[in-house]
DNA sequence: AGGCTCATCGAAAAGGGTTTCGAGCACTTT
DNA sequence: AAAGTGCTCGAAACCCTTTTCGATGAGCCT
């Protein structure tokens, strides 16, 4: 099975668009990039013959003269991940129907082929660097000898000399009990995933921070382990066992949360009335498809994106000194069923 | 916060190292590739100076010359769906840690964006496009005047003069129930999403057809409406009331599966001992967190993915007349406890 | 010694566009 | 009539690399 069409050729060059307006080259390009020095009626006659003949520039040529080339890298280590992809997508926007293309890496975790994707894209003369982690522990830098602007999302650089966009997990954590303190509880929990990760411990940290703020007590140690439904179903009967008077929950994930849920359910234990429950992420196949649908946290990671792209925008080009430092991005609260009960 | 530091200056082009070196622009571009024509001891001059200055080629000069630049670009509607990350990582995958790199554009199912971003990648002269949608429904074609390949990946194109590579569907609705069979089930329903979806009425399809061809019936209705967990709860308690008999539900989606085993468990009955559950997408967050574990189907989209760019790698460059039509990718069943019980 | 081959190297063009600068020309001014 | 002014336009350089093909020189044969 062949279409037999073996493909259009590539349109004309300025050069056949200078021929057929029977103008040279030089005014040819001026015509169609609206520089002075040229006279109506020629422009006209060019750009009717780069209309006829379905002329585009070259951008291959072009970027190499103008040594800019209106593309970024954007270099992950974790595609799969659901983090990395409002990333992208605010990246994307921010750059805008703009000229911008983005050139998408996926260094698959190894750190030997993140350097041959490093390489590939400078040789490419990509004009600023996005690189993108899976978890908000700080990573490697890509060192300061890079020429082009790099900025590092997510996931942190370990250099104080990069710029860093990263959610503040800590505020985070506070949020989750200042949400549910306002809601009028004061037996709270925490339920988490892996202690090895930083998201974990800093959203503990905050957790702890708004309780002794409000002069609380966490209900029960912080509950360590992974970020799963099992996990949160179990750590869950552990806490009602030894702590059945608490009257709030705050989880360190919602796929935790989700767990918690189901396990509250069967206990017979009312959510929001007996028990209110909050997750983390705002993923939302798993918040709004919940029983009742899941209050949560969120990252704002789209915007991030955004912010990673406006920044490189900012100081592609430019030779002066770059920012450095690693900013805590705001984060957000999205209030649904589990922690207020619906009229 | 500032780093001071400016940036690195991009490194030596191929005339500095020729005159590091000692010798012609040509002699250097020879030694560095390898072509013959040039004396050991050059050669080993040549390299050295590259070495040294931190040569390494400018890809955008090499593209221009070459007339191929090693970039594809891919174009999808729909970021955020699950299924365009798959297919995009299988694609790097097949382009390999090799010299091809991505253009990602999103067009956020917009056509003017598309026809926009669709320029701007023949501005760049990619080699070839790969076209992403998000649903298995047919979508508009880019037409057949585009001078490099294009394949459809998820989404077919509505042109049978294109390639198209989708997931087969109908096979997978088969598969559903064949399972269901083999694991001694003859009661079957089927909760599906929204009817206005080909995915949703391929699959329907399939379960019909496997359900004729082992002489079985299904019992009551297909049940059409969305994609949720919620209907996948409502749907399974009418259907229990209707057909209590039932001993095995085949789902569209795994979040409607899941929606189905929240039911059966609030109505005791047990998975997979008195109702078999198979879902669809084995979108692991699900079936994996699941009470039990979720057998599912899965569309082996990074697969695809692999496919669609091994496809273009073949007919880049060449003028042949290209393959076309819609080709129906295997699915793969994946089997755990809410079909089968575990020992 | 002259003519030959062979290995090695470099000049130049090509790829497609942008920009600088000088040339040409019509028209005005003194 | 000579000089000056202002507007159009084009030649050529440039970006960086690859490739062709002709030039150079050394070494060998008769």
């Amino acid at each position: 099975m062949h279409s037999g069409q073996p493909a259009a050729p590539y349109p004309a060059t300025l050069n056949d668009v200078a021929k057929v307006a029977g103008v040279s080259l030089a005014t040819a390009s001026k015509a169609i990039n609206g520089r002075g020095d040229v006279a109506e009626s020629t422009r006209k006659r060019v750009l009717d013959a780069a209309e006829r003949l379905g002329f585009t520039p070259n951008q291959l040529a072009r970027s190499l003269l103008a040594g800019r080339t209106h593309t970024v890298g954007l270099l992950t280590s974790d595609l799969e991940g659901r983090f990395v992809i409002p990333i992208l997508m605010g990246a994307e926007d921010a750059f805008g129907a703009g000229q911008v293309n983005v050139f998408l890496c996926d260094a698959r975790g190894d750190n030997i082929r993140e350097q041959h994707h490093l390489k590939a894209l400078l040789n490419r003369r990509v004009d600023g660097i996005i690189v993108v982690g899976r978890q908000t522990d700080p990573r490697p830098s890509l060192g300061q000898n890079v020429p082009v602007p790099v900025v590092y999302a997510y996931a942190p650089s370990e250099d104080p000399a990069d710029l860093s966009l990263t959610p503040d997990n800590e505020a985070g954590g506070r949020m989750l009990v200042e949400h549910l303190i306002s809601c009028g509880r004061t037996r709270i929990a925490h339920i988490t995933g892996d202690p090895a990760y930083a998201a974990a411990q800093d959203r503990a940290r905050g957790v702890h921070d708004a309780l002794a703020a409000a002069g609380l007590e966490l209900h029960g140690e912080v509950m360590f382990s992974d970020w799963s439904e099992r996990w949160g179903r179990d750590a869950a009967a552990m806490l009602l066992e030894q702590h059945p008077e608490v009257d709030a929950i705050a989880c360190g994930s919602d796929q935790i949360a989700r767990g918690v849920l189901d396990t509250l359910r069967d206990l017979g234990r009312q959510v929001p009335e007996d028990v209110a429950v909050i997750g983390y992420d705002n993923w939302e196949v798993l918040t709004t498809n919940a029983r009742p649908e899941l209050t949560s946290i969120d990252a704002n990671l789209q915007q991030l994106g955004r912010e990673a792209a406006r920044h490189l925008f900012k100081v592609m080009g430019t030779s002066e000194p770059r920012p450095a430092g690693t900013r805590y991005l705001p984060v957000r609260l999205v209030i649904r069923g589990s922690t207020i009960a619906r009229r």
